[in-house]
DNA sequence: TAGATTCAGAAGTAT
DNA sequence: ACTTCTGAATCTAGT
């Protein structure tokens, strides 16, 4: 057990001082510059302070730096000088990139196809989007008080930039539903976290689910796969997860937005009759699986009514389509909803695609109360991908030390280094394990914290920074807007996030520092077929969720031969393949502020385990904390099924700088560049 | 802290 | 118009 990881490969478990194991390697030879700007950063950092290279936000670059952009960003609505909050962050610090706000980007004058908000919601009588929620907060004029619906027209509108095929409205394919997806989650959050900076109603629920998802509903073209079919659905594949109901209407996998049955008209001879396509079972009715392959579903309709009274299940709609399904043996789709465990909110719900069942059996039941209630069978077709008896695999690792599952080779390779264990898997071959490193789960920069002095940008939020609060300096730095929401999840892409530092005041659990407060999610170190190790989740992971940081030691670049023959390089000066094209509130005069240049080889963390893809799930996100540490943080690109292997894009290293060896590459993805570093 | 309860919510179906 | 296995906020019962 002990030959691939020897017993002192591993940090003794609750050792505190993780400096112990650090090999340090001070950066010596580094000229410290300063921002030239007067005013600003220029007085909050003496050059003994930092030992490196610091460049004013906007550039210049030192040579072979270069502004990383991990999406695509439209280029032609930045700088509008017209913004509601520019004079209050101006006032703040002068040095400071002035944010483009979301305003910025209003396209008025474009109205050609469909613009949202005026034309069908208001009409309707629900005018609430944006005037109703004005005169709530009565003359008290937010600083963020910024109209959803022109935040949605701006996402649009760089949505509209996308080739977009219309034959994918009624046939989508595995492309457009992940691009769709993606594109709900960004405007989702993107519309929570101009929500969050408005002061909250009491009484007054939020749903910014909802929100995105009606905008999207209603824009023509968005959709996909919009023809009910019997069977699978192109594009959707079993294990695919969601996280909200509104997105798997979206891509025509279900499509009532609350309702657990969804069933379609069929033509026999003269007649028509409904069967049903695809249920939900989210475990709020008395469904029991006996073994994750089977499935008692219970018909709708029944439950509690307002006035008090219990009413009988009857055979009409859905119940109805069941029972047609039964006798006419077709194919239901079945979406199991379970709990989101990576969530702290105990309400989250995950939901499984977990693949085509047959009905086989129906029956009447009482339920407590003496109801009538329909029960029907489903049975899982043979042959399909593990969905649902995974997650339930996985609930009992979790449960009982994974002792019964094979090729366990440590149950934590952190040794207790995490807040989360890390299991180390072979399931393939006989190797005992990856090569001797030590494990520490931060990035170690080669000098001591403490010497380093305070930064006058901290945030002296004692219960945490919170984005209605524009007095926090934290929070001006990103806009004005807090990066993340309360589940740890980035909000919304740039190409630097500044998180709260040690010289801020505000605790470990602030909202502002997501990626200093550990895993989330189970993680496993597990060995691939061909491409060595690598790491996956046992835990759904949500579009934007933080993942991990990359740890390891900081390189002095001016010294070392660039690092990069070692291959657990990771050089932050790279610049990614662009991953989508993201609509864009990225601030384009935000950069990374120095070269940052990292070895795990001798020690660092789960990320050194990461393999490239040229279509990854996963992409890093410089983080910038107290103005003078820059970390790399992993963020999911797309909702990750559980075991499905975290790969990020390596990047291209800039032309003029020294290639190092190519390897090639075994993605396999259509998108394949062939190779990577 | 965790479970239970409340309540607005929007699309699809049926009337 | 009506239904609906949502989902967030609030309330309640437990330690």
């Amino acid at each position: 057990m002990e030959q691939g990881l020897g017993s002192d490969s591993v940090p003794v478990s609750g050792s505190d001082d993780k400096s112990r194991v650090l090999n340090v390697k001070p950066l010596r030879c580094l000229v410290p510059i300063f921002p030239s700007n007067p005013g600003g950063m220029s007085s909050i950092s003496s050059p003994q302070a930092s030992p490196f290279v610091c460049v004013p936000p906007a550039g210049p670059f030192p040579p072979g730096v270069s502004p990383v952009f991990p999406f695509v960003i439209p280029t032609e609505q930045q700088q509008n000088p017209q913004t509601p909050f520019a004079a209050p962050l101006n006032q703040a610090g002068p040095s400071i990139p002035s944010p483009v706000p979301i305003t910025s980007f209003r396209t008025p004058t474009v109205q050609t196809n469909g613009t949202i908000g005026s034309s069908k919601r208001s009409s309707k009588g629900s005018a609430r989007g944006s005037s109703q929620r004005k005169t709530k907060s009565g003359n008290m004029t937010s600083p963020h008080d910024v109209d959803i619906d022109a935040v949605a027209n701006d996402f649009l509108t760089s949505f509209n930039l996308v080739r977009f095929e219309p034959a994918k409205l009624s046939d989508g394919d595995k492309e457009s539903v992940r691009y769709l997806i993606m594109a709900y989650n960004l405007l989702r959050r993107r519309i929570a976290q101009v929500e969050d900076s408005e002061e909250a109603t009491p009484g007054v629920t939020r749903r910014p689910d909802l929100k995105a998802g009606s905008i999207l509903m209603n824009k023509k073209g968005v959709r996909t796969n919009m023809t009910k079919r019997v069977g699978a659905v192109p594009g959707v594949e079993v294990g695919d997860v969601f996280f909200f109901r509104v997105e798997m209407c979206l891509v025509g996998l279900h499509a009532p937005i609350m309702g657990g049955i969804d069933y379609m008209s069929f033509k026999i001879s003269l007649d028509e009759e409904p069967v049903a396509v695809s249920i939900v079972s989210s475990g709020s009715y008395e469904d029991n699986d006996e073994d994750g392959e089977v499935l008692i579903y219970s018909g709708q309709g029944g439950v509690l009514r307002r006035d008090g009274n219990l009413m009988d299940q009857k055979l009409e709609k859905g119940n109805l389509a069941l029972e047609k399904s039964l006798h006419r043996g077709n194919e239901v789709r079945v979406i199991r909803g379970v709990r989101d465990e990576a969530s702290p909110t105990r309400t989250a719900k995950v939901y499984l695609y977990d693949g085509l069942y047959k009905i086989v059996e129906s029956w009447v039941e009482k339920d407590k109360s003496g109801c009538n209630v329909f029960k029907y069978k489903l049975v899982r077709g043979a042959g399909q991908p593990e969905a649902y008896t995974l997650w339930k695999s996985i609930q009992q690792w979790k449960s009982s030390d994974s002792t019964s599952r094979v090729g366990v080779i440590l149950p934590d390779l952190t040794s207790g280094a995490e807040r989360l264990p890390v299991s180390l898997v072979n399931d393939v071959d006989h190797e005992k394990g990856p090569a001797h490193f030590t494990y520490f789960p931060t990035l170690k920069y080669p000098e001591p914290v403490d010497s380093r002095q305070p930064s006058s940008f901290s945030c002296s939020c004692r219960d945490g920074c919170h984005s209605n609060d524009l007095n926090c300096p934290c929070i001006q730095k990103n806009g004005g807007y807090l990066s993340y929401t309360s589940l740890g999840v980035l909000l919304s892409y740039k190409t630097l996030i500044y998180e709260c530092g040690p010289s801020c005041l505000c605790p470990p659990n602030c909202r502002n520092r997501v990626s200093q407060a550990g895993l989330r999610v189970r993680l496993e170190v597990f060995k691939t077929k061909d491409k060595g190790w690598g790491l996956r989740s046992w835990d759904p992971i949500r579009s934007g969720a933080f993942i991990c940081e990359y740890a390891g030691d900081v390189i002095d670049t001016s010294t070392k031969e660039s690092g990069n023959q070692d291959s657990y390089i990771f050089d932050a000066t790279r610049t990614c393949e662009p991953v989508e094209l993201m609509p864009g509130n990225a601030d384009d005069s935000q950069k990374i502020p120095f070269p940052l240049v990292i070895s795990a080889k001798e020690g660092g963390n789960v990320a050194r385990f990461m393999n490239h893809s040229c279509t990854p799930n996963v992409y890093w996100q410089p983080v910038l904390r107290d103005e003078s540490y820059l970390h790399i943080a992993f963020f999911a690109i797309n909702h990750i099924p559980p075991m499905k292997e975290l790969t990020y894009d390596y990047g291209l290293v800039q032309s003029g700088k020294p290639e190092p060896r190519r390897k090639n590459c075994l993605c396999g993805s259509l998108k394949c560049r062939g190779f990577f570093y």
